[in-house]
Order: C-alpha cells, then structure tokens, then sequence
DNA sequence: TAATCTTCTGTTATCGTTCACATACGTTTC
DNA sequence: GAAACGTATGTGAACGATAACAGAAGATTA
C-alpha cells in the first residue's frame, strides 16, 4: 500500500477539526500570542490525530527567513572538511538553525550549481569551504552584491561584504621548519609544492622563508612538486603522492635528512617509503606533517605535525555568518586568521652528526 | 556598505520594468509554454538587468515539489560516507535534482531533528545512512507514514514503504575469514566484536559462521571486544581500537597468526602495534580489513580487505528514491543486497609451518 | 468561407503560512 | 465609572510563484 499521494495535512485542516481559526492553531503551534489553555489543548490534540507538520515554504514564503544556513565543502572525504562541518553545526542548531551541506568537489560549476541550490533555497546565509577558483568566486561577489550573507572559511577571497576565517598556513609552514632546523637539520624537502595559489601555497612558501630567515641553501632537487595529481585531489588520494615523492628523494645522491610534509595524508606516504627503504624514524630521517589529521597520532611513529584550529574556524565562521544574518544594520567586515600549533610527536629528532 | 537589506526582486518587478505579466516572465524563466522571441529577449535583458533570482519557496509551494532530496548521514568523517555522498550527488544532479546534506552523527535525537528540517523544507524524498536506532526509526516510520518518499542505505531498517539497499556484511566477513583459513590460519583473531546488531555484527557473524563453517575451535579469548569505544565512535577513532586489541592478542601465550578486524581503520592501527612488536606482516601474522578505503592500497603491506560496492548502493539508493518521487502509483519494495568482493593484496599470506 | 489550429499574452485563483489589525470581554486603576 | 490594560480569538491581505483557463491574432485546413 502506498500512502505517497495522500494530500498533506495543512493548519486549515487542523483548524476545521478544531473547530477555531488557523490563526489560533498557528498560535499554538509556533508557541505565540495568546491562546486558552483549553484551546491549545484541544488544538495540540487535534495535531497529534490528524498528524498535522507545518509547510516550511509557506512559511519561509511568509516570514522572507528560514532558520537556515548552508554550508558548501570541496572534497568531503578530508577530516578536515568533517570536523568543520561538526563545529558549524553544533552553532547553528544551538542558535535555532537548520544547516544543509552541499558538496562541490571538482568545479566551478559544482561551486556555482551549489550556491544556486542554496539560494534557491532562500537560506539565510552560506558558509564556503571549497577551493577558490574564479568562476566560483564571480558567482560567489554577485550573490553577496544580491544581499545574501556570506562567510568564507580556509579559502582565498575578498569581497568587503564578506568574512573571512582561515588559519596562518604561512607561519605554520614556517613553525614546521624551524622546528626541524631547530634540530640541527640543514637538507630539509619539501613534498608536495604546488604552484596554485590557496593554503597550499602558503605552507609551502613558510617553508621557503624559514630557510631563508636561517640562511639555508634552498635545494630545488629537495622540493618535490604538484605533476600528475592536480591540486582538486581529495585529500587521502595525496598519500600516494607522499609515497612516491619520497622514493624520489630517497633515491638522491645527497638524500634530505628531514621531510616536511604539504598535509598528513602525505607525510603517512611519505613515512611507508622511509620504512620501506630500511631507514628508520625519527634516527634516520625526520617528518612533519600538517593538518593533525585523527590518525596523526596513531601512526607509527606518532606524527609530528602543525594542527590548525579547525573548530575554531567552523565556531567563528558560523558565529560570523549569524551575526550577518541577524544583524538589521550594516556589519563590520571580518577578516580572522589564526594561528596554527606545531604538535611534536615521535616522527622529528635531533639530527645525528 | 552593507546591502543585504534591499528588498530582493521578484517576478512582477521584472514584469513591470519588461512591460509584460509576471505570467510571462515565468515562461520566459522556466522556458516553457509560447514566448515570442522578441519578447523573450527584452525579459531576459531585464532579468539580468536587475539580477532576479526565482524565489524557490514560492516556487515549491505553488508547484508542490521542490525538486530537491536529503541525504542523512552519520559518521561524516568515514570515506564510505564520503564516497556514498557523491555517488548519490551524481545521480540525483543528473536527473535534475539537488541534494542537501544532514549530519547525525550522536543520537537519535539528531536523527529526528535532520529528518524533521528536511520534510519542513518539503524536500521530495530522503535517503537515510546514519545507523540505526530506536528514536530516529520510529520516526522515519511515522514519516512515511505520512508520504515521504525514503530509502534506507547500509542500515538495518524494514517498512514496507521503504526501499532498502546494503551489503551482504554476512557473506562478506565470510568471505575474508574463508580466504585466511585457506591460507592455512587456524588461529584466527577477530578484532572490534560489537555487541549491538547493525552490520559491524554480520562481519562478526560472518566470522563465526566461516569458523565453524571448517570444524575450527571457536575460541574467545581471539575476539576483542568493544568495551571502552562506544559502536558510535567515528570510524577513524577505532583504529586507536585496533592497536590496543592487538597488542592484547600478541600478548597471549598462545597468538593468532591471522587477524580479521572489523574495518580498514582498526586494521590500520593493528597493524602498526604489529610492526612495532618487530613481527613480520604477512610472513608472520595475515591481516585482512574491511571496506576498502582508499588508503588500503596505500599501506604497508597493502592491506588485503572486503571492499563493499558503496558506489552501487549509492547510485542505486538514489534511483530508488527518485524512482519513488516521480512515480504517480504505488511502488514496489526493493531491498537490495550487494555482495562484497575480497581484495587479495599484500597483508595475507601462506601460514609458515 | 468557415472552422480549426498554432502562437502569444493576460487574468484569476491558489499553494500554506503569518503579519497587522480588528473585535470583544474581563480586570484593574485613579 | 470611564479610561486603560491584558487576554483571547478572528479577519483579510500578503509572501512570490505557477496552473488553469481565456482571449486574440494570424496561419492552416476542409
């Protein structure tokens, strides 16, 4: 038996049943203005009976708000992307928000296709978490001119309508290696560079000011870059980029005596081809990592790595994007960046002499 | 300067400045019924003009559908959820169809509350992926009870107004066992036993059943259990699991030489507590995990593993669904079950005599 | 030539809800 | 005892879009 084709029950229904207006079961049922207690009794009665569930459209229509926001994350698959949609959710649903992901992995289009369902949608705002790339972020200034409120989150953007929240990548590329420079190490690689622009880069270029900032040789040989795997790879597809960049650089004359690592994914690559070759770690070769992924901690040896604030990020940027939302007047723009930790494990050591 | 509080533009808007009826606006938008060209250029200049955008919630009340579906997911972090997301995503973005995305990843109480801010945006249909639990059943019960178009994925679930689709758990923990056994194993560990029903315990059961299946001594003292970790920990957490129950198993006087852990993560973490214990993998001890996760292919050794067919269950969940949603007529009830596939890599081998 | 069809546009009502306002009665206050 | 207030309900319009129907003009057919 199929009950698909029942026509929905509607708050003129309910009223009928009631014997009172649908105002009044309004009333009752968005818990407002005043109502007899007898009557919300009998009116919570007949809801109950007849099964009655409010329209959202309608009401959405009605209010010109919906109680919810959007979030669009690039490459699902990250913990990264999961422990920030986490933190934006537990905002949203205390503030009274529903929150709706979109994926957008691959394209522009996808961002573009996204932002039009959510809009479409009439949602109060959106929280972007997907790589930057132009078309994306063209639609991206139109819908903002259009009023809809916007927070980028890890991304690349500027639009003076629109906060931003993103972590310093820069310096904790650099923290990374100082540490390891720290330890006495002078031919440090580099694995994973990448010659778009985004966080990616960034960590790639604290790198490079950390060796500057201590006079190290920068060593092109050292620094393993972005060829066949194209920069929109999901994160856990960089592990295998991680294993044979290091093949690589094992393979050198001159091999690196530590390794930083663009994310963890690859560093847990990279840390199989290390053990693969017979050299240990951390006596042999030390490794860093980024992003304090869960299982960073469970490798073996525990990984080294630069944790950036992900709940935080998720935290602010919702916290940013309701703020815009509630807000009658005009809001001041925000620009956050915070600050990323370097979390030593078992996977860096004093360099051997 | 803030602009979010301009009015937006609506269909009679573009009408007047056009000089038409919102009526052929609407044509012009939705591109059907007769539009002169003429006619359809100048509304299309205004359009763009004056930046409309169709308010969907006027749109799906008045067309009683909003061509868009929910997915609910528990356990964002785990990459099946990942692949099953985009695997739907695909299939329902061709048909003409968005998606959006609810978490539940605690209680049933987020079960009910995802369900609920879907049917309130009226979305066509739901596809539910979190496990399964008293709460959030009952009340899917109830919503399709009321219409709602629902099909349920990798989740134990029965209504005869709901289409299910999963994978055979059962035969494929047999399937894994078996191929250890073949190897020569007699002493077969099991690592992440659960207690609860759902399919961690088919893979158990499959277990069990391939066991007694050759005349093998079912042993307990093999099978780690879930004690501290609660069944609805992520699944990257459980490979803490592994590396602990490991350690226990290859502290026994008498140690499994094979080992069946209940998912690629707990065999992730097993694995390094073997490494770390200086045996061999596989000469001295064969591991088999499931699931197949991308990083599988990536340990080392590569990790042989059940893969189940996430990328079938999703696309098939969602023609399911859509079937459901666009048909006028009772449907049928499907109930789908994949069978898995075992992935011989480099983590099992020939017992040594 | 009349009847029919095709093309184009407009009119009206409606989807389900809530806002703003109106009404009515009882209770307080000075 | 009249003005003011609190409580309880109802009325009508509106949110923005579209389905269904209607009308008018030109093209085609019998």
């Amino acid at each position: 038996m199929r009950t698909s084709l029942k026509k929905s029950i509607t708050l003129s229904d309910v009223a009928k049943t009631a014997g009172v207006t649908s105002m009044t079961v309004s009333r009752v049922v968005n818990q407002n203005g005043y109502v007899s207690e007898e009557t919300r009794e009998k009116v919570l009665r007949v809801v109950k009976e007849l099964n009655y569930r409010r329209n959202g459209l309608a009401r959405g229509l009605k209010r010109q708000r919906t109680d919810t926001v959007g979030l669009v994350l690039g490459d699902i698959a990250n913990p990264y992307s999961a422990e920030l949609a986490r933190s934006i959710r537990d905002v949203t649903t205390e503030r009274g928000y529903n929150l709706f992901i979109c994926i957008s992995e691959h394209s522009g289009k996808e961002d573009v296709a996204a932002f039009e369902s959510l809009t479409d949608h009439q949602v109060d705002g959106i929280i972007v978490a997907t790589r930057s790339n132009r078309m994306g972020d063209e639609y991206l200034h139109e819908m903002i001119e259009r009023g809809v409120p916007v927070v980028c989150v890890g991304r690349d953007f500027h639009d003076e309508n629109a906060d931003t929240v993103t972590a310093d990548a820069l310096n904790g590329g650099f923290q990374a290696t100082q540490h390891l420079i720290d330890l006495g190490h002078k031919k440090i690689a580099f694995i994973g560079a990448t010659l778009s622009s985004g966080q990616n880069l960034k960590r790639f270029q604290g790198y490079l000011q950390a060796l500057k900032a201590n006079n190290l040789k920068i060593d092109e040989r050292l620094m393993t870059g972005n060829t066949e795997a194209n920069d929109d790879a999901p994160g856990y597809s960089t592990e295998k980029l991680g294993y044979e960049a290091m093949k690589r650089l094992l393979a050198l004359p001159n091999r690196p005596t530590a390794v930083f690592a663009r994310n963890d994914f690859t560093a847990i690559g990279a840390i199989n081809a290390i053990k693969e070759s017979g050299l240990k770690i951390p006596s042999d070769i030390s490794i860093v990592g980024f992003d304090d992924i869960p299982m960073a901690m469970h490798t073996y040896p525990a990984l080294t790595t630069v944790r950036q604030p992900t709940r935080r990020q998720g935290t602010l940027a919702a916290e940013f994007l309701l703020r815009r939302v509630e807000s009658k007047a005009p809001v001041e723009l925000e620009e956050k960046v915070l600050e990323c930790e370097l979390i030593v494990r078992d996977s860096t050591a004093q360099l051997k002499r």
